[in-house]
RNA sequence: GUGGGCGUAGCUCAGCUGGUAGAGCACUCGGUUGUGGUCCGAGAUGUCGCGGGUUCGAGCCCCGUCGUUCACCCCA
């Protein structure tokens, strides 16, 4: 009987060994920044309540309209699995009032979301970001630290080639301004059913159109910068004073458009030019209305995410990665039944100590433990057989070169402490 | 959701104008008694994504379907 083989869901990436070790790699890289900066774990569900996203992400996005992977539990709730970060980190802050002490509330996040979108290079239905908040504080020093936070991230990952564009999206009266004159524009266009009704929706997304007909028809739009109150453009101002002051290059990119609803004042996107039509591999903003959106008390917030499955692509595209050659310190080979009940005694003792110990399974021939061993890449072997346990000394050999040293049992231990300077 | 490319052994692929499949790598065993990486020898492995159709005959042609990939929309 032969049963059908089961495929992973379409559209997911996984990481299996060697890479995996890479994609971890990246992703304690982009962490480190913001743990070194105080910020602290947050462990949140990958299921919410399918109102936040609604309300909180909002009905307008294509997040929310098209994307979101929504099912009804056996309560009958309707429940989404989360497409961004942000939404359930308010969730939390408000529901267990994080926001009554110190502020701000700075935390860290990272694991999958879900968006249910056509894959492509760069694009899963489940992919990996690593994030933080900052919330409750309004200080353009916190929008560049937040900011720092996420290009050293980059920066640890040795990537060179990205960049970082930042605008405001101002207060709700620059908003308010710019949005008149922009429809106007707009209406003088002769749209195609489909972007007339994007622009219906949101016409800032129309300055995001790739096509060049619409590039070169936005080309003399208005532009939301030139409309920011005094108190927001000093805002910025003061956002890119500190950029420089850190050394961190940056291009003011006043058509940039983010997906998300809630994003006002400061926002930011790295783009990666290697890695095809999904260049962003990371971006964010701060966000004034949204924790009053989710029902909790009017504080601003700023924070990122990051796409930890297109940093490793970027990482790939410098050849920063390093190489994770896996490497055990000892491969322990017996021969017989005793000498396989102790060579699981002896290597649960070797790993008590911190030594990196594998064991040959299988009743192999000694010759194929030996290829085992070589492609284990442990740095030492040894063969534990009948004379070995008689005579209580097993010859330690070293695998790089084949010398061999003799090695009473009971002193195995030190000696490899001592070889390997453990 | 829309459009293009692709889908042959574990992996990378070959297979000419249709005649029922091959290479390299990897894997297993061996090259005399218990020691890897090189070399030599032997061996196992495919319902050619799946389902229909055309044909005397299809991996090669047609239709559908699933998957994958790239792009659009959108985004990390």
């Amino acid at each position: 009987m032969k049963f059908e083989k089961i495929q992973a869901p379409k559209g997911v990436r996984e990481y299996l060994p060697p890479e995996s070790q890479s994609f971890e790699w990246v992703r304690e890289q982009l962490i480190a920044p913001a743990k070194s900066a105080g910020y602290q774990l947050m462990e949140l569900p990958v299921f919410e309540d399918t109102n936040l996203f609604s309300r909180g992400v909002g009905e307008s996005t294509d997040v929310v309209s098209k994307e979101m992977y929504t099912f009804e539990d056996r309560g009958g709730r309707s429940i989404t699995l989360r497409p961004e970060g942000t939404a359930g980190v308010m969730r939390a802050v408000i529901e267990q009032n994080l926001d009554r002490g110190q502020l701000p509330v700075k935390v860290w996040y990272s694991g999958q979301f879900f968006r249910a979108e056509r894959p492509q290079a760069g694009r899963y239905r489940q992919f990996y970001q690593v994030g933080i908040e900052a919330i409750g504080t309004e200080d353009p020093a916190l929008d560049a630290e937040v900011i720092a936070i996420a290009d050293r991230g980059f920066k640890n990952l040795g990537l060179k080639n990205y960049r970082l564009e930042i605008t405001s999206l101002g207060d709700a009266q620059s908003r308010a301004a710019h949005r008149v004159d922009l429809l106007a524009y707009i209406e003088a266009l002769d749209l195609d059913e489909a972007t007339a009704a994007r622009a219906q929706i949101n016409p800032l997304r129309l300055f995001d159109d790739k096509r060049p007909e619409m590039q070169s028809a936005m080309a003399k739009a208005p532009l939301l910068l030139d409309y920011l109150s005094p108190e927001s453009a000093a805002n910025f101002a003061a956002v890119q004073k500190y950029l420089t002051a850190m050394g961190i290059a940056f291009v003011i990119n006043p058509r940039m458009v983010r997906g998300l609803d809630y994003y006002t004042g400061t926002t930011f996107e790295f783009v990666h030019p290697d890695l095809g039509a999904q260049s962003g591999i990371g971006g964010g903003g701060r966000y004034d209305g949204l924790m009053e959106t989710l029902g909790g008390q009017s504080l601003s917030g700023i924070g990122f995410g990051l796409g930890v499955d297109r940093a490793l692509l970027a990482a790939i595209a410098e050849s920063t990665v390093p190489s994770q050659e896996f490497t055990s310190d000892l491969f322990i080979i017996p021969l017989g039944d005793d000498a396989k009940e102790q060579s699981l005694v002896l290597a649960q003792n070797l790993r008590n100590s911190g030594i990196q110990t594998e064991i040959a399974f299988g009743d192999r021939a000694l010759k194929g433990a030996m290829k085992a061993a070589d492609k284990s890449g442990a740095r030492y072997v040894i063969v534990l057989g009948e004379s070995e346990l008689k005579e209580g000394v097993i010859e330690l050999k070293r695998m790089s070169d084949g010398v061999t040293t003799s090695v009473k049992i009971g002193q195995l231990q030190e000696e490899l402490r001592r070889t390997l300077s453990l």
